[in-house]
DNA sequence: AGCACGCCGACT
DNA sequence: GTCGGCGTGCTC
């Protein structure tokens, strides 16, 4: 095995392959597939990963460069991850350097530094009088002496670190960046490269004796009377000598002495301080109640012992779990996940995001304690890379954890679980534009684990797939849980149509209903959580009387008022400028901030109900590390009487004196230009229904819409998960939608509107000449199996980004055919053909949101 | 993406 | 006559 072949980290279409090095004999035992190297690449360092090794025959070797350093002691990827990154490359078409970056931590992401040292010719400067004339005369002047007194001062700097990074040398000396390429050209300093990671590895200060604990005692008889505080840090180490080292910081706190006290201690020989790696743990110190497994109902056992059986098999198979709200998912996840860990393999628990929630987390560090790493975007980079090293070291069983966690970098993994499996948020906006179900299920093929895809509203597409059994993406087993685990009835639910409130002459945000019952709950002392379904709503800013609506310069999408620092801002691209006064248009002072924040909830709230304790979540009030958890610890300890927000509040929070919920306006998100519109409106009415009377508490739920006819209010209404899906599946499969076809979204984007618009026009017409060409072209209305069609060019939602122009093509398709193969070879083409251009064109397998 | 090579305007 | 502007081409 002579040669690598390595994955360089150059993000570009021209070297998105491997490339071959040699492999030094000195690194021949660290190399292995899924190692991260550093590799010497045209002109610099940069970073790569082994993807394979190959036993070279001696003339291919000629002309190859050596791998120069290897960079961690365990290959942060395995060869099933690395594996697993080859495909997702193919099947999103993206860089396999990003798919093989995904998997890991931000901390790894390592750039080239670059380092000075003395040269060969370092000598020479002091030697030469500076006419040896081996650099033209006039090059020095003519400020000669000034150059050659910086060019000593910079040597001897050089000199006595040894080694500088060239940052260091340009901050201690900033105006000599033309001396220092002077010198390195002449040898008198050298440069080389090496790859430093982001993310350095936590290490604290520990005390430790020196000698064993009766030798020691001996020694503290003899100790010195007069350096008081000094013998008691010794006596308190002899005392805790079967616990060290112990950590400085401990010591310090306990004894009340200061780092100067334990010094002198060092000084006299008596203990030393040392550095160990710690991990950073952002669960540290919190008790997590210990839990037991719960008898499970009938409905449940036989879901288990289903699901438990594929395990004890250590066979692949995925189940798709439909249980209603309550229905008690949570306790077959852990008693399955403790199925696998008997088998002595690991698991992985992939949550959306927005649920990963402290309440959440308890659950499973409850049952399995310190054997649960969490991973999640709250974390900061060195927090994330440590729960990841615990996983990869052994030291962690159990990944909980948002999308990315399907890449744990466990190596006996034998069981996926993904709860909320219908969350879009599984889906990866930037490349590598993944969904973690898809990824989830083959990277359980490879190993041949279980998938549990758990959800109270089941994406069509996974519905779809387990009903027909047909999918060429998977098949899962369907399981059902039709009733509550604590045998409480679903709260009932009652739609108010909006409309007839307006011909009443009710004109406020809230329907007499919600209001008479939100007064019975302050009565009564008992809370409530509203929620505001703002998809689709912005806060826009329109003039009254001429019908002015302030828009993004770049992006040409309307602003978004943001009162607390009184400006309108782009959502999109960031753009801000002050809230205007005046129509900029017409002069009117008729400009309003349109939409119904939850802001304006609150305030209203506050005029209907005086006195009124409410807390308020939406991303204004969240973004703050622990806001969240903060905020939802004051709701439960009765601190508030209503919760309002966004979103967020729909998702897995379980509050037993919440008796009301109530939802502003349900069909807010039903007008979206976006064929999963119903599906999400159900999925989030559902959502939030399941919140209330999870208790001894029975629940009441109101519902405020402006179409309350609509198939998706009502039967999320009469929590009918089955009749919704008979109808939305009739709809889409009139309509040629997932799930009876796929989508490729393909945007285009160019900085001239007529040159795009030239360019979207050929890609289309390119795909369609090419499946032609291939003879897989047909209309989806036959019933051949493939098919694919091409709609557009249009302009795409967000017509303009980032001062580019953006327009869009969709793909559908079915069948064996590589469509996306094709729509990504006919982009290279393209933007081959444009080459200098500036056409950038991205490919959205599989889109979640159509943008 | 960098970084170096290469071919044309404003300065000594 | 040079310094340096950034166009384009390559990286095992």
């Amino acid at each position: 095995m002579d040669i690598a072949k390595v994955i360089v980290d150059v993000p570009v279409r021209s070297t998105d392959r491997p490339f071959d090095y040699s492999i030094p004999e000195s690194l021949k035992l660290w190399i292995e597939i899924g190692s991260r190297v550093a590799v010497p690449f045209g002109h610099r360092t940069v970073q790569g990963f082994v993807v394979s090794l190959e036993s070279g025959e001696t003339g291919s070797m000629s002309g190859l460069k050596p791998i120069q350093e290897v960079l961690d002691l365990i290959p942060p990827l395995s060869p099933e991850l690395v594996e697993l990154a080859d495909w997702m490359s193919r099947k999103y078409a993206c860089r396999r350097i990003s798919s093989l970056q995904a998997m890991l931590p931000t901390a790894l992401k390592g750039k080239a530094e670059r380092l000075i040292s003395l040269g060969e010719s370092a000598d020479e400067l002091s030697a030469a009088d500076g006419t040896d004339g081996f650099f033209p005369e006039e090059e020095l002047f003519p400020m000669f002496t000034d150059t050659e007194s910086e060019e000593r001062e910079i040597t001897e700097f050089v000199r006595r670190a040894g080694e500088v990074s060239m940052k260091q040398l340009t901050r201690s000396f900033p105006d000599a960046a033309e001396t220092v390429k002077f010198m390195l050209r002449r040898g008198v300093l050298s440069e080389s490269q090496s790859i430093k990671d982001k993310m350095g590895k936590k290490k604290i200060k520990v005390v430790d004796l020196t000698m064993d604990v009766d030798s020691a005692r001996e020694a503290l008889d003899g100790f010195p009377a007069r350096s008081a505080r000094q013998k008691e840090v010794f006596t308190f180490l002899i005392e805790m000598a079967a616990m060290l080292p112990l950590p400085l910081k401990e010591v310090l706190a306990v004894l009340q002495v200061t780092a100067g006290t334990v010094k002198g201690l060092e000084e006299k020989g008596y203990i030393e301080i040392g550095e160990i790696e710690v991990y950073r743990d952002p669960y540290q110190g919190r008790d997590f109640k210990p839990s037991k497994p719960l008898p499970l109902t009938l409905e449940q056992q036989s879901v288990y012992s289903r699901i438990a059986a594929t395990v004890d098999e250590q066979q692949h198979e995925v189940f798709l779990l439909h249980g209603v709200t309550g229905s008690g998912k949570t306790e077959i996840y852990l008693q399955c996940i403790q199925r696998c860990l008997d088998q002595g393999r690991q698991a992985v628990v992939l949550v959306p995001e927005i649920s990963l929630t402290p309440q959440m987390v308890e659950r499973f560090k409850g049952r399995f304690g310190s054997g649960v790493a969490v991973m999640h975007s709250r974390l900061s980079a060195g927090e994330r890379y440590d729960e990841w090293r615990k996983i990869r070291e052994g030291k962690a069983t159990v990944a909980v954890g948002a999308r990315s966690a399907v890449f744990a970098p466990f190596t006996n993994l034998g069981l996926i679980i993904m709860d909320e499996e219908h969350e879009t948020s599984y889906k990866q906006e930037e490349n590598p534009k993944y969904h973690a179900r898809d990824v989830a299920v083959r990277r359980a093929e490879q190993c041949g684990a279980a998938v549990i895809l758990g959800s109270a509203t089941p994406s069509l597409e996974s519905y779809h797939a387990a009903r027909s059994q047909s999918d060429i993406h998977f098949s899962p087993v369907l399981l059902e849980m039709p009733s509550r685990a604590l045998g409480n009835p679903l709260p009932k639910v009652q739609v108010v149509d909006m409309r007839e409130e307006l011909k009443d002459g009710n004109r406020s945000m809230f329907s007499r209903r919600l209001h008479a019952a939100l007064a019975e709950r302050l009565e009564r002392g008992e809370q409530t959580v509203l929620l505001l379904n703002r998809r689709g709503f912005s806060t826009f800013v329109m003039c009254r009387s001429c019908g002015y609506v302030a828009t993004c310069p770049e992006c040409d999408i309307s602003l978004t008022f943001h009162s607390r620092s009184n400006n309108l801002r782009c959502h999109y691209c960031g753009h801000a400028e002050p809230a205007p006064q005046l129509c900029p248009e017409c002069g009117s002072e008729h400009i309003r901030f349109f939409g119904t924040g939850t802001q304006r909830v609150e305030e209203e709230l506050g005029k209907l109900f005086p006195g009124i304790r409410v807390i308020r979540m939406d991303v204004d009030t969240t973004t703050e590390k622990g806001s969240h958890e903060k905020l939802l610890g004051q709701f439960r300890d009765k601190k508030a009487d209503v919760l309002l927000g966004t979103q967020m509040v729909a998702k897995g929070l379980d509050f037993p004196d919440v008796t009301l919920v109530g939802v502003i306006t349900a069909d807010s998100a039903l007008n979206l230009p976006d064929f999963r519109a119903a599906e999400k409106t159900f999925q989030l009415l559902t959502q939030v229904a399941g919140r209330a009377g999870r208790h001894q508490l029975p629940g009441e739920v109101v519902v405020q819409s402006y179409t309350p006819e609509h198939y998706s209010i009502i039967h999320a209404s009469g929590h009918d998960y089955h009749a919704f899906v008979r109808d939305e599946l009739k709809h889409r499969r009139g309509l040629h939608y997932p799930p009876y076809c796929r989508l490729i979204l393909v945007t285009l984007s160019h900085e001239q509107l007529p040159l795009l618009l030239r360019l979207a026009e050929n890609y289309a017409l390119n795909i369609q000449g090419k499946a032609k060409q291939l003879r897989w072209y047909g209309s989806l209305d036959k019933l051949s199996a493939d098919a694919l069609d091409l709609l557009g060019p249009v302009a795409s939602p967000l017509p303009r980004l980032k001062g580019r122009y953006r327009f869009q093509c969709m793909i559908k398709w079915r069948g064996s055919i590589d469509a996306v193969g094709l729509a990504r070879q006919v982009a290279a083409e393209l933007e081959d053909s444009a080459r200098d251009t500036g056409l950038q064109i991205s490919i959205d397998v599989d889109p979640q949101m159509l943008m």
